[in-house]
DNA sequence: CCTACCAATTAGGTATACCTAAATTAGAGA
DNA sequence: TCTCTAATTTAGGTATACCTAATTGGTAGG
Protein backbone atom coordinates (compact mmCIF):
# COMPACT_ATOMS: atom_id res chain seq x y z
CA UNK A 1 0.00 0.00 0.00
CA UNK A 2 2.38 2.77 -1.43
CA UNK A 3 0.76 4.98 -4.25
CA UNK A 4 -1.99 7.13 -3.21
CA UNK A 5 -1.92 7.12 0.68
CA UNK A 6 -5.29 6.55 0.76
CA UNK A 7 -6.82 4.17 3.61
CA UNK A 8 -9.55 3.88 5.73
CA UNK A 9 -9.56 6.40 8.72
CA UNK A 10 -11.79 7.01 11.76
CA UNK A 11 -15.44 8.02 11.31
CA UNK A 12 -15.57 10.27 14.06
CA UNK A 13 -12.25 11.64 13.31
CA UNK A 14 -13.08 12.14 9.71
CA UNK A 15 -16.36 14.18 10.70
CA UNK A 16 -14.73 16.33 12.96
CA UNK A 17 -12.49 17.73 10.33
CA UNK A 18 -15.41 18.19 7.75
CA UNK A 19 -17.44 20.05 10.03
CA UNK A 20 -14.50 22.31 10.59
CA UNK A 21 -13.70 22.86 7.57
CA UNK A 22 -17.49 23.56 6.97
CA UNK A 23 -17.66 26.36 9.62
CA UNK A 24 -14.57 28.03 9.29
CA UNK A 25 -15.42 28.07 5.59
CA UNK A 26 -17.77 30.35 6.30
CA UNK A 27 -21.14 31.06 4.06
CA UNK A 28 -18.64 31.90 1.22
CA UNK A 29 -17.30 28.08 1.41
CA UNK A 30 -14.21 29.93 1.11
CA UNK A 31 -10.74 27.88 1.08
CA UNK A 32 -9.70 26.94 4.81
CA UNK A 33 -5.71 27.30 5.75
CA UNK A 34 -4.32 24.36 7.55
CA UNK A 35 -3.13 26.36 10.49
CA UNK A 36 -6.98 27.69 11.31
CA UNK A 37 -8.09 23.80 10.96
CA UNK A 38 -5.28 22.82 13.23
CA UNK A 39 -6.63 25.48 15.89
CA UNK A 40 -10.03 24.75 16.16
CA UNK A 41 -9.28 20.78 16.30
CA UNK A 42 -6.46 21.63 18.61
CA UNK A 43 -3.49 19.46 17.07
CA UNK A 44 -0.63 19.89 15.13
CA UNK A 45 -0.76 21.32 11.70
CA UNK A 46 1.46 18.58 10.37
CA UNK A 47 -1.22 16.35 11.61
CA UNK A 48 -3.99 18.09 9.84
CA UNK A 49 -2.21 18.07 6.74
CA UNK A 50 -1.35 14.20 7.36
CA UNK A 51 -5.09 13.81 7.70
CA UNK A 52 -6.12 16.10 4.38
CA UNK A 53 -2.96 13.84 2.34
CA UNK A 54 -5.61 10.61 3.71
CA UNK A 55 -8.50 12.33 2.67
CA UNK A 56 -8.15 14.08 -0.54
CA UNK A 57 -6.51 10.46 -1.85
CA UNK A 58 -9.20 8.24 -0.46
CA UNK A 59 -11.94 6.45 -2.36
CA UNK A 60 -15.03 9.01 -2.00
CA UNK A 61 -13.49 12.34 -2.36
CA UNK A 62 -14.57 14.60 0.65
CA UNK A 63 -12.19 17.51 0.21
CA UNK A 64 -10.35 19.24 -1.84
CA UNK A 65 -6.93 19.72 -0.96
CA UNK A 66 -4.03 21.23 -2.36
CA UNK A 67 -0.25 21.52 -1.32
CA UNK A 68 -0.26 25.21 0.37
CA UNK A 69 -3.46 25.83 -1.05
CA UNK A 70 -5.75 25.18 1.76
CA UNK A 71 -8.64 22.94 1.97
CA UNK A 72 -12.14 23.27 0.86
CA UNK A 73 -15.03 20.51 1.35
CA UNK A 74 -16.00 18.38 -2.24
CA UNK A 75 -19.93 18.16 -2.39
CA UNK A 76 -19.80 15.02 -1.07
CA UNK A 77 -17.73 16.51 1.91
CA UNK A 78 -20.19 19.19 2.79
CA UNK A 79 -22.88 16.89 2.46
CA UNK A 80 -21.47 14.68 5.43
CA UNK A 81 -20.55 17.72 7.15
CA UNK A 82 -23.93 18.98 7.11
CA UNK A 83 -25.66 15.56 8.00
CA UNK A 84 -23.32 15.53 11.02
CA UNK A 85 -24.41 18.97 12.12
CA UNK A 86 -27.99 17.96 11.44
CA UNK A 87 -27.26 15.66 13.97
CA UNK A 88 -25.66 17.38 16.74
CA UNK A 89 -28.38 19.92 16.55
CA UNK A 90 -31.22 17.34 16.63
CA UNK A 91 -29.87 15.54 19.55
CA UNK A 92 -29.25 19.19 21.43
CA UNK A 93 -32.87 20.29 20.92
CA UNK A 94 -33.93 16.81 21.68
CA UNK A 95 -31.92 16.58 24.50
CA UNK A 96 -33.47 20.13 25.87
CA UNK A 97 -37.01 19.36 24.74
CA UNK A 98 -37.78 15.70 25.70
CA UNK A 99 -35.06 14.80 28.13
CA UNK A 100 -34.82 18.09 29.95
CA UNK A 101 -31.47 19.25 29.93
CA UNK A 102 -30.01 22.27 31.53
CA UNK A 103 -29.21 24.29 28.12
CA UNK A 104 -25.80 24.73 28.61
CA UNK A 105 -25.07 20.64 29.01
CA UNK A 106 -26.33 20.41 25.70
CA UNK A 107 -23.62 20.73 23.13
CA UNK A 108 -20.59 18.41 25.39
CA UNK A 109 -23.64 15.48 24.96
CA UNK A 110 -24.47 16.24 21.76
CA UNK A 111 -20.65 16.47 20.50
CA UNK A 112 -19.75 12.98 21.49
CA UNK A 113 -23.33 11.02 20.54
CA UNK A 114 -23.57 12.99 16.88
CA UNK A 115 -21.11 10.82 15.20
CA UNK A 116 -22.86 7.17 16.93
CA UNK A 117 -26.25 7.73 15.74
CA UNK A 118 -27.76 5.96 13.41
CA UNK A 119 -30.43 7.51 10.43
CA UNK A 120 -33.29 5.45 12.53
CA UNK A 121 -32.49 7.44 15.54
CA UNK A 122 -31.72 10.56 13.54
CA UNK A 123 -35.24 9.94 11.66
CA UNK A 124 -36.71 9.45 14.95
CA UNK A 125 -36.20 11.85 17.10
CA UNK A 126 -37.02 14.61 14.38
CA UNK A 127 -40.64 13.18 14.15
CA UNK A 128 -40.44 13.17 17.84
CA UNK A 129 -39.83 16.81 17.43
CA UNK A 130 -42.12 17.54 14.93
CA UNK A 131 -39.15 18.20 12.79
CA UNK A 132 -37.79 21.44 14.18
CA UNK A 133 -36.13 23.73 11.78
CA UNK A 134 -34.14 25.81 15.07
CA UNK A 135 -32.13 24.09 17.71
CA UNK A 136 -32.03 25.60 21.08
CA UNK A 137 -29.69 27.65 20.58
CA UNK A 138 -31.33 29.61 17.64
CA UNK A 139 -29.39 27.65 15.04
CA UNK A 140 -30.82 26.46 11.87
CA UNK A 141 -31.15 22.73 11.61
CA UNK A 142 -30.20 21.35 8.19
CA UNK A 143 -33.04 19.46 6.35
CA UNK A 144 -32.37 15.65 5.40
CA UNK A 145 -31.11 16.58 1.87
CA UNK A 146 -28.39 19.07 3.30
CA UNK A 147 -30.56 22.31 3.09
CA UNK A 148 -29.90 25.21 5.93
CA UNK A 149 -31.84 28.26 5.73
CA UNK A 150 -29.51 31.48 7.03
CA UNK A 151 -31.50 32.75 10.12
CA UNK A 152 -30.81 36.22 10.86
CA UNK A 153 -30.68 38.46 14.12
CA UNK A 154 -32.76 41.29 15.09
CA UNK A 155 -32.62 43.96 18.29
CA UNK A 156 -34.42 42.70 21.17
CA UNK A 157 -35.55 46.96 20.90
CA UNK A 158 -37.35 46.07 17.58
CA UNK A 159 -40.00 43.01 19.15
CA UNK A 160 -43.22 43.75 17.69
CA UNK A 161 -44.44 40.70 19.19
CA UNK A 162 -43.88 38.95 22.51
CA UNK A 163 -42.25 35.22 22.45
CA UNK A 164 -38.73 33.14 22.86
CA UNK A 165 -35.66 34.14 21.95
CA UNK A 166 -32.27 33.03 21.62
CA UNK A 167 -29.71 35.65 22.29
CA UNK A 168 -27.28 36.38 19.50
CA UNK A 169 -24.84 38.73 20.97
CA UNK A 170 -24.64 41.74 23.39
CA UNK A 171 -23.29 45.11 22.49
CA UNK A 172 -20.48 46.25 24.65
CA UNK A 173 -20.53 49.50 23.96
CA UNK A 174 -21.65 50.71 27.22
CA UNK A 175 -20.72 50.12 30.01
CA UNK A 176 -23.33 50.55 32.05
CA UNK A 177 -26.06 49.01 29.70
CA UNK A 178 -23.86 46.19 29.73
CA UNK A 179 -23.65 45.29 33.56
CA UNK A 180 -27.35 45.78 33.80
CA UNK A 181 -27.86 43.45 30.55
CA UNK A 182 -25.22 41.11 32.81
CA UNK A 183 -27.29 41.54 36.00
CA UNK A 184 -30.71 39.86 34.00
CA UNK A 185 -28.59 36.98 33.11
CA UNK A 186 -28.59 38.05 29.44
CA UNK A 187 -25.55 35.88 27.69
CA UNK A 188 -25.20 35.05 24.24
CA UNK A 189 -26.94 31.65 23.61
CA UNK A 190 -29.24 31.78 26.51
CA UNK A 191 -33.42 31.61 25.70
CA UNK A 192 -35.09 34.51 26.69
CA UNK A 193 -38.64 35.00 26.85
CA UNK A 194 -40.01 38.64 25.99
CA UNK A 195 -43.00 40.29 26.86
CA UNK A 196 -43.16 43.73 25.39
CA UNK A 197 -44.79 46.49 27.86
CA UNK A 198 -47.03 48.46 26.28
CA UNK A 199 -48.37 51.41 29.22
CA UNK A 200 -44.10 51.72 30.01
CA UNK A 201 -41.53 52.04 26.92
CA UNK A 202 -40.20 48.41 28.24
CA UNK A 203 -39.54 44.75 28.08
CA UNK A 204 -40.40 42.45 30.20
CA UNK A 205 -37.77 39.27 30.13
CA UNK A 206 -37.00 35.99 31.86
CA UNK A 207 -34.17 33.93 31.31
CA UNK A 208 -34.81 30.27 30.22
CA UNK A 209 -37.09 28.69 32.28
CA UNK A 210 -37.16 30.78 35.09
CA UNK A 211 -39.87 32.56 36.52
CA UNK A 212 -38.23 35.61 37.72
CA UNK A 213 -38.35 38.66 35.23
CA UNK A 214 -36.37 42.12 34.42
CA UNK A 215 -37.61 44.82 33.10
CA UNK A 216 -35.15 46.36 30.33
CA UNK A 217 -35.55 49.93 28.95
CA UNK A 218 -35.93 50.25 25.13
CA UNK A 219 -32.17 51.92 25.12
CA UNK A 220 -30.81 49.16 26.93
CA UNK A 221 -32.77 46.89 24.59
CA UNK A 222 -31.28 48.37 21.51
CA UNK A 223 -27.68 46.79 23.10
CA UNK A 224 -28.85 43.03 23.03
CA UNK A 225 -29.16 40.98 19.29
CA UNK A 226 -31.74 38.36 19.43
CA UNK A 227 -33.03 35.36 17.10
CA UNK A 228 -36.65 34.43 17.23
CA UNK A 229 -36.87 30.35 18.07
CA UNK A 230 -40.30 28.19 16.73
CA UNK A 231 -40.39 30.02 13.34
CA UNK B 1 7.46 3.32 30.52
CA UNK B 2 8.72 -0.73 30.21
CA UNK B 3 7.67 -1.94 33.63
CA UNK B 4 4.26 -3.24 34.35
CA UNK B 5 3.16 -2.42 30.85
CA UNK B 6 0.11 -0.34 32.10
CA UNK B 7 -1.08 2.16 29.66
CA UNK B 8 -4.64 4.39 29.23
CA UNK B 9 -6.50 1.99 26.89
CA UNK B 10 -9.97 3.02 24.99
CA UNK B 11 -12.99 3.35 27.18
CA UNK B 12 -15.12 1.11 24.55
CA UNK B 13 -12.87 -1.54 23.72
CA UNK B 14 -12.30 -2.04 27.75
CA UNK B 15 -16.22 -2.03 28.30
CA UNK B 16 -16.80 -4.57 25.92
CA UNK B 17 -13.70 -6.99 27.53
CA UNK B 18 -15.41 -6.31 30.93
CA UNK B 19 -19.02 -7.44 29.94
CA UNK B 20 -18.10 -10.02 28.08
CA UNK B 21 -15.73 -11.26 31.28
CA UNK B 22 -18.74 -10.63 33.19
CA UNK B 23 -21.68 -12.86 30.89
CA UNK B 24 -19.38 -15.81 30.25
CA UNK B 25 -18.73 -15.73 33.84
CA UNK B 26 -22.23 -16.19 34.76
CA UNK B 27 -24.18 -16.03 38.07
CA UNK B 28 -21.11 -17.82 39.47
CA UNK B 29 -19.00 -15.35 38.41
CA UNK B 30 -16.18 -18.22 37.95
CA UNK B 31 -12.71 -17.04 35.73
CA UNK B 32 -12.94 -16.85 32.28
CA UNK B 33 -10.60 -18.85 29.60
CA UNK B 34 -8.74 -16.93 26.96
CA UNK B 35 -10.01 -18.84 24.40
CA UNK B 36 -13.85 -18.04 25.00
CA UNK B 37 -13.33 -14.19 25.86
CA UNK B 38 -11.26 -14.28 22.28
CA UNK B 39 -14.48 -15.98 20.73
CA UNK B 40 -17.23 -13.97 22.17
CA UNK B 41 -15.41 -10.47 21.39
CA UNK B 42 -14.14 -12.13 17.44
CA UNK B 43 -11.10 -11.52 18.36
CA UNK B 44 -7.63 -13.36 18.37
CA UNK B 45 -6.51 -15.15 21.46
CA UNK B 46 -3.36 -13.10 21.50
CA UNK B 47 -4.96 -10.34 21.34
CA UNK B 48 -7.49 -11.02 24.44
CA UNK B 49 -4.29 -11.91 26.31
CA UNK B 50 -2.71 -8.86 25.17
CA UNK B 51 -5.24 -6.67 26.72
CA UNK B 52 -5.76 -8.33 29.84
CA UNK B 53 -2.05 -7.80 30.59
CA UNK B 54 -2.25 -4.57 29.99
CA UNK B 55 -5.70 -3.74 31.91
CA UNK B 56 -4.25 -5.65 35.35
CA UNK B 57 -1.50 -3.62 35.51
CA UNK B 58 -3.10 -0.69 34.84
CA UNK B 59 -3.83 1.84 38.21
CA UNK B 60 -7.61 0.86 38.46
CA UNK B 61 -7.45 -2.34 38.63
CA UNK B 62 -10.51 -3.78 36.70
CA UNK B 63 -9.66 -7.21 36.38
CA UNK B 64 -7.70 -9.91 37.91
CA UNK B 65 -5.93 -12.00 35.57
CA UNK B 66 -3.08 -14.85 35.76
CA UNK B 67 -0.99 -16.45 33.40
CA UNK B 68 -3.01 -19.51 32.06
CA UNK B 69 -5.12 -19.01 34.58
CA UNK B 70 -7.76 -16.93 32.98
CA UNK B 71 -9.40 -13.54 34.25
CA UNK B 72 -12.33 -12.57 37.18
CA UNK B 73 -13.81 -9.42 37.56
CA UNK B 74 -12.10 -7.20 40.51
CA UNK B 75 -14.78 -5.64 42.09
CA UNK B 76 -14.32 -2.35 40.26
CA UNK B 77 -14.40 -3.72 37.10
CA UNK B 78 -17.50 -5.40 38.16
CA UNK B 79 -19.12 -2.64 39.02
CA UNK B 80 -18.15 -0.87 35.75
CA UNK B 81 -19.64 -3.81 33.62
CA UNK B 82 -22.92 -3.64 35.40
CA UNK B 83 -23.14 0.08 34.93
CA UNK B 84 -22.03 -1.03 31.15
CA UNK B 85 -25.39 -2.96 30.95
CA UNK B 86 -28.00 -0.92 33.00
CA UNK B 87 -26.40 2.13 30.01
CA UNK B 88 -28.10 -1.07 27.53
CA UNK B 89 -30.76 -2.20 28.81
CA UNK B 90 -32.48 1.53 29.61
CA UNK B 91 -30.99 2.89 25.92
CA UNK B 92 -33.15 -0.35 24.63
CA UNK B 93 -36.11 0.31 26.91
CA UNK B 94 -35.71 4.27 25.70
CA UNK B 95 -35.66 2.83 21.62
CA UNK B 96 -38.70 0.75 22.45
CA UNK B 97 -40.73 2.89 24.63
CA UNK B 98 -40.12 6.56 23.84
CA UNK B 99 -38.67 6.70 19.94
CA UNK B 100 -40.60 2.99 19.05
CA UNK B 101 -38.07 1.25 17.63
CA UNK B 102 -39.33 -1.94 16.24
CA UNK B 103 -38.02 -4.72 18.62
CA UNK B 104 -35.11 -6.31 16.50
CA UNK B 105 -33.51 -2.83 16.29
CA UNK B 106 -32.68 -1.76 19.45
CA UNK B 107 -29.85 -3.81 20.38
CA UNK B 108 -27.75 -2.55 17.49
CA UNK B 109 -28.16 0.55 18.65
CA UNK B 110 -27.86 0.59 21.95
CA UNK B 111 -24.58 -1.82 21.84
CA UNK B 112 -23.15 1.45 20.16
CA UNK B 113 -24.65 4.25 22.33
CA UNK B 114 -24.24 2.49 25.68
CA UNK B 115 -19.85 3.83 25.34
CA UNK B 116 -21.04 7.25 25.09
CA UNK B 117 -23.59 8.52 27.05
CA UNK B 118 -22.69 10.59 30.14
CA UNK B 119 -24.27 10.06 33.80
CA UNK B 120 -26.93 12.54 33.16
CA UNK B 121 -28.15 10.66 30.15
CA UNK B 122 -28.32 7.73 31.89
CA UNK B 123 -30.34 9.43 34.77
CA UNK B 124 -32.60 11.08 33.03
CA UNK B 125 -33.86 8.65 30.25
CA UNK B 126 -34.22 6.40 33.45
CA UNK B 127 -36.64 8.82 35.15
CA UNK B 128 -38.49 9.62 32.17
CA UNK B 129 -39.10 5.73 31.58
CA UNK B 130 -39.77 5.32 35.37
CA UNK B 131 -36.87 3.78 35.97
CA UNK B 132 -37.90 0.52 34.82
CA UNK B 133 -36.39 -2.78 35.85
CA UNK B 134 -36.60 -4.48 33.10
CA UNK B 135 -35.52 -4.11 29.57
CA UNK B 136 -38.05 -4.93 26.32
CA UNK B 137 -36.22 -8.27 25.86
CA UNK B 138 -36.87 -9.26 29.38
CA UNK B 139 -33.68 -8.97 30.95
CA UNK B 140 -33.48 -7.18 34.27
CA UNK B 141 -31.36 -3.48 34.22
CA UNK B 142 -28.85 -3.01 36.87
CA UNK B 143 -29.79 -0.36 39.79
CA UNK B 144 -27.53 2.64 39.73
CA UNK B 145 -25.58 1.07 42.36
CA UNK B 146 -25.34 -2.00 40.29
CA UNK B 147 -27.61 -4.56 41.87
CA UNK B 148 -28.86 -7.19 39.41
CA UNK B 149 -32.38 -9.07 40.75
CA UNK B 150 -32.62 -12.44 38.64
CA UNK B 151 -35.61 -12.91 36.06
CA UNK B 152 -37.56 -16.39 35.89
CA UNK B 153 -39.05 -17.75 33.20
CA UNK B 154 -42.01 -19.95 33.73
CA UNK B 155 -44.40 -21.92 30.73
CA UNK B 156 -46.60 -20.05 28.49
CA UNK B 157 -49.09 -22.90 29.90
CA UNK B 158 -48.46 -22.32 33.40
CA UNK B 159 -50.10 -18.53 32.61
CA UNK B 160 -53.01 -17.95 34.96
CA UNK B 161 -53.10 -14.10 34.94
CA UNK B 162 -53.04 -12.14 31.68
CA UNK B 163 -50.21 -9.79 30.55
CA UNK B 164 -47.19 -8.80 28.52
CA UNK B 165 -44.56 -11.43 28.18
CA UNK B 166 -41.27 -12.00 25.75
CA UNK B 167 -40.38 -14.92 24.81
CA UNK B 168 -37.62 -17.11 26.50
CA UNK B 169 -37.21 -19.90 24.38
CA UNK B 170 -39.57 -22.57 22.11
CA UNK B 171 -38.66 -26.36 22.77
CA UNK B 172 -37.78 -28.35 19.24
CA UNK B 173 -38.76 -31.90 20.63
CA UNK B 174 -42.36 -31.94 18.70
CA UNK B 175 -41.86 -30.58 15.22
CA UNK B 176 -45.48 -30.42 14.46
CA UNK B 177 -46.02 -27.47 17.68
CA UNK B 178 -42.84 -26.27 16.82
CA UNK B 179 -44.34 -25.45 13.43
CA UNK B 180 -47.83 -24.13 15.20
CA UNK B 181 -45.15 -21.78 17.48
CA UNK B 182 -43.16 -20.26 14.82
CA UNK B 183 -46.40 -19.80 12.33
CA UNK B 184 -47.52 -17.58 15.46
CA UNK B 185 -44.53 -15.17 14.89
CA UNK B 186 -43.02 -17.24 18.23
CA UNK B 187 -39.25 -16.64 18.40
CA UNK B 188 -37.24 -16.27 21.55
CA UNK B 189 -36.44 -12.54 22.05
CA UNK B 190 -40.17 -10.80 20.92
CA UNK B 191 -43.21 -9.88 23.16
CA UNK B 192 -46.21 -11.79 23.21
CA UNK B 193 -49.11 -10.49 25.17
CA UNK B 194 -51.17 -13.00 26.77
CA UNK B 195 -55.00 -13.84 26.95
CA UNK B 196 -56.02 -16.64 28.46
CA UNK B 197 -59.24 -18.32 27.24
CA UNK B 198 -61.40 -19.25 30.16
CA UNK B 199 -64.19 -21.02 27.81
CA UNK B 200 -62.08 -23.35 25.57
CA UNK B 201 -58.56 -24.52 27.82
CA UNK B 202 -56.49 -22.27 25.49
CA UNK B 203 -54.09 -19.04 25.32
CA UNK B 204 -54.77 -16.33 22.80
CA UNK B 205 -51.20 -14.81 22.01
CA UNK B 206 -50.15 -11.74 20.05
CA UNK B 207 -46.65 -10.78 18.77
CA UNK B 208 -45.49 -7.30 19.69
CA UNK B 209 -47.11 -4.61 18.84
CA UNK B 210 -49.59 -6.94 15.81
CA UNK B 211 -53.14 -7.05 16.69
CA UNK B 212 -53.29 -9.86 15.12
CA UNK B 213 -53.82 -12.56 17.65
CA UNK B 214 -53.56 -16.61 17.40
CA UNK B 215 -54.87 -19.77 19.68
CA UNK B 216 -52.34 -21.84 21.14
CA UNK B 217 -53.90 -24.99 23.00
CA UNK B 218 -52.67 -26.03 26.14
CA UNK B 219 -50.40 -28.50 24.81
CA UNK B 220 -48.73 -26.29 22.42
CA UNK B 221 -48.30 -24.06 25.29
CA UNK B 222 -46.56 -26.57 27.34
CA UNK B 223 -43.19 -25.90 24.57
CA UNK B 224 -43.11 -22.16 24.92
CA UNK B 225 -41.48 -20.57 28.28
CA UNK B 226 -41.88 -16.99 28.66
CA UNK B 227 -40.90 -14.24 30.98
CA UNK B 228 -43.40 -11.75 32.41
CA UNK B 229 -42.82 -8.23 31.56
CA UNK B 230 -43.48 -5.36 33.98
CA UNK B 231 -42.79 -6.69 37.19
C1' DC C 1 15.08 41.48 -6.68
C1' DC C 2 16.09 39.34 -2.68
C1' DT C 3 15.46 38.03 1.96
C1' DA C 4 13.27 36.96 6.19
C1' DC C 5 9.44 35.20 8.12
C1' DC C 6 5.66 32.23 8.79
C1' DA C 7 2.77 28.58 6.92
C1' DA C 8 2.97 24.15 5.34
C1' DT C 9 5.21 19.90 4.51
C1' DT C 10 8.20 15.97 5.31
C1' DA C 11 10.62 12.77 8.23
C1' DG C 12 10.66 10.03 11.91
C1' DG C 13 8.53 8.58 16.32
C1' DT C 14 4.68 7.30 20.07
C1' DA C 15 0.54 4.92 21.58
C1' DT C 16 -3.65 2.52 20.54
C1' DA C 17 -5.75 -2.19 19.26
C1' DC C 18 -5.45 -5.54 16.53
C1' DC C 19 -3.09 -9.54 13.59
C1' DT C 20 -0.19 -14.13 12.40
C1' DA C 21 3.19 -17.41 13.37
C1' DA C 22 6.21 -19.43 16.55
C1' DA C 23 7.22 -20.76 21.22
C1' DT C 24 5.80 -22.37 25.73
C1' DT C 25 3.13 -24.45 29.37
C1' DA C 26 -0.34 -26.93 31.94
C1' DG C 27 -2.89 -30.85 32.47
C1' DA C 28 -4.80 -35.35 30.89
C1' DG C 29 -3.94 -39.94 29.83
C1' DA C 30 -0.66 -43.72 28.98
C1' DT D 1 6.50 -40.22 35.34
C1' DC D 2 6.34 -39.02 30.69
C1' DT D 3 4.29 -37.32 26.61
C1' DC D 4 1.07 -35.16 23.76
C1' DT D 5 -2.18 -31.74 22.83
C1' DA D 6 -4.66 -27.74 23.20
C1' DA D 7 -4.61 -23.37 25.42
C1' DT D 8 -1.89 -19.65 26.12
C1' DT D 9 1.81 -16.56 25.61
C1' DT D 10 5.54 -14.21 23.18
C1' DA D 11 7.57 -12.08 19.20
C1' DG D 12 7.15 -9.32 15.58
C1' DG D 13 4.17 -6.74 12.38
C1' DT D 14 -0.06 -3.65 10.48
C1' DA D 15 -3.01 0.37 10.64
C1' DT D 16 -4.97 4.17 13.10
C1' DA D 17 -4.22 9.18 14.70
C1' DC D 18 -1.48 11.84 16.71
C1' DC D 19 3.27 14.18 18.05
C1' DT D 20 7.99 17.04 17.48
C1' DA D 21 11.74 18.67 14.85
C1' DA D 22 13.63 19.73 10.56
C1' DT D 23 12.85 21.30 5.95
C1' DT D 24 10.65 23.70 2.16
C1' DG D 25 7.71 27.26 -0.09
C1' DG D 26 5.31 31.60 -0.84
C1' DT D 27 5.11 36.23 -0.20
C1' DA D 28 5.55 40.88 1.75
C1' DG D 29 9.00 44.38 2.86
C1' DG D 30 13.17 46.33 2.31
Amino acid sequence: MSPGKQASANTESVDNYLKAILTLGGREESRVTIKSLAERLRIAPASVTNMLQKLSGSTATLVDYERHGGVQLSPAGKRRALEVVRHHRLIETFLYEVLDYPLEEVHEEAERLEHFISERFEERIAAKLGHPKIDPHGHSIPSMEGEMTARESMLLADVIEDGIFVIDSVSDQDTHNLRLIEACGITPGARLRVRKNSSSDSYSVSIGRSSKAYDLSREVARDVRIIRLKG
